[in-house]
DNA sequence: TACTGGCCAATACAGTGTATCTCCCCGATG
DNA sequence: CATCGGGGAGATACACTGTATTGGCCAGTA
């Protein structure tokens, strides 16, 4: 499972094969069948790892939740593959359960049944949020490894798309209007959601 | 196109092969890279194509936004292979763009600089949730196509790790706390979301 | 009529996940 | 000590994937 995270870190996904998994532990392929039942489960137990590094901190609720959604955030920067994996399958591993167990046992003050629909709401909001920005930054990296290259080639497609004057809102939004760094749309977005979650719960 | 999307609906996203299409289709498979580059440009068509299924209706800026994310959620349950596939990669399509067009269109009345952030939170949201909706929904069906094995089969397993008693407030929560449906748990995170950016945008 | 350019089909290739078959070694038994 | 049996490791096999390359045919032109 070491391996295959190196694999993935290293070359994406789509290099996580079972022979290569194999081979860089120095055995046989179907070894490994011995451990897992397939490589779905070999995919759970990456997942699962990589939950061992989200490890929410902080005093208070909204304090916690905050550190859920930018500790997730945190482990998908530094394993990209995670964004293609995180919310594709229920998550029952230990490290998963561990960090939902802190989180839940910092939302001690909060209603018990408002507890689980305030968690999927954070934990929807980072994974979706998190594939998006990942997404971008390898779109970015597919046009030529820097940004410039990255606004030349978009720049044109959405300027003569934009010229046909059938988007003409958006048109004006994407030139008008400030663009934020990933950094702040995270954050903003993440505000927006414990602003509501607080007017809620401290109803 | 339309014949890959049949394929994702009836079998899963995995029974989308080039072969599969092209036999479909009555036609050698080397013939569809005359019309695409690459099978991520089909995956891509294909959720254009769904997109022109999402259109947000509504009056006011939060009616609209409610609406695209319940679209959102709606296309995922007819096209399940879609929630696999959304935020995978930038959507610029024209139907993804049209889409965004009413969506910014409905927000009018909101500061130019605060749309994009605005916009970018709902997706995540409605992405990340629907994510896990869907995988969700799978496990169940992979566990004999009724929800009362799928409790049969879940429940041994969490009853067994929480008597370790590594997750008390994990275990109390689950145990304890009212269990929502689908719907009621998606209406409430974006309901926590939707008040958060009122209560910022109207400031 | 000879030729040539383009296009379509077929084949080829390197890889995938996984099922099955084979064989060898080791331990137990007569 | 010899023989046998079983279990596990290894190799092989299979069906399939996305895509590059090759072969051949046919239409249009000189």
């Amino acid at each position: 499972m070491r391996a295959a995270i190196e694999l993935a870190d290293a070359d994406g996904l789509d290099a996580v094969s079972l022979r290569k998994v194999a081979t860089a532990l120095d055995v046989r392929p179907m070894r490994l069948y011995g451990y897992i039942a397939s490589k779905e489960e070999l995919l759970d137990l990456m997942v699962d790892a990589v939950h061992a590094e989200i490890r929410p901190v902080g005093d208070g609720w909204r304090e916690v939740l905050r550190s859920l959604a930018e500790a997730t955030r945190h482990a998908a920067h530094e394993h990209e593959w995670l964004a293609d994996l995180l919310g594709g399958r229920p998550q029952l591993g230990p490290h998963a359960l561990a960090s939902g167990e802190t989180v839940v046992a910092a939302l001690g003050s909060v209603d018990v049944d408002a507890i689980m629909p305030v968690v999927a709401a954070v934990n929807a909001y980072a994974i979706g949020a998190v594939r998006r920005e990942v997404a971008e930054r390898r779109a970015e990296r597919a046009t030529g490894m820097d940004e410039k290259r990255w606004q030349a080639s978009l720049g044109p497609y959405l300027e003569r798309t934009f010229a046909t004057g059938r988007f003409p809102a958006l048109a004006t939004v994407v030139r008008d209007a400030a663009h934020l760094d990933a950094d702040h749309t995270f954050r903003i977005g993440l505000d927006f959601l414990l602003d509501g979650i607080e007017a809620r719960i401290s109803r």
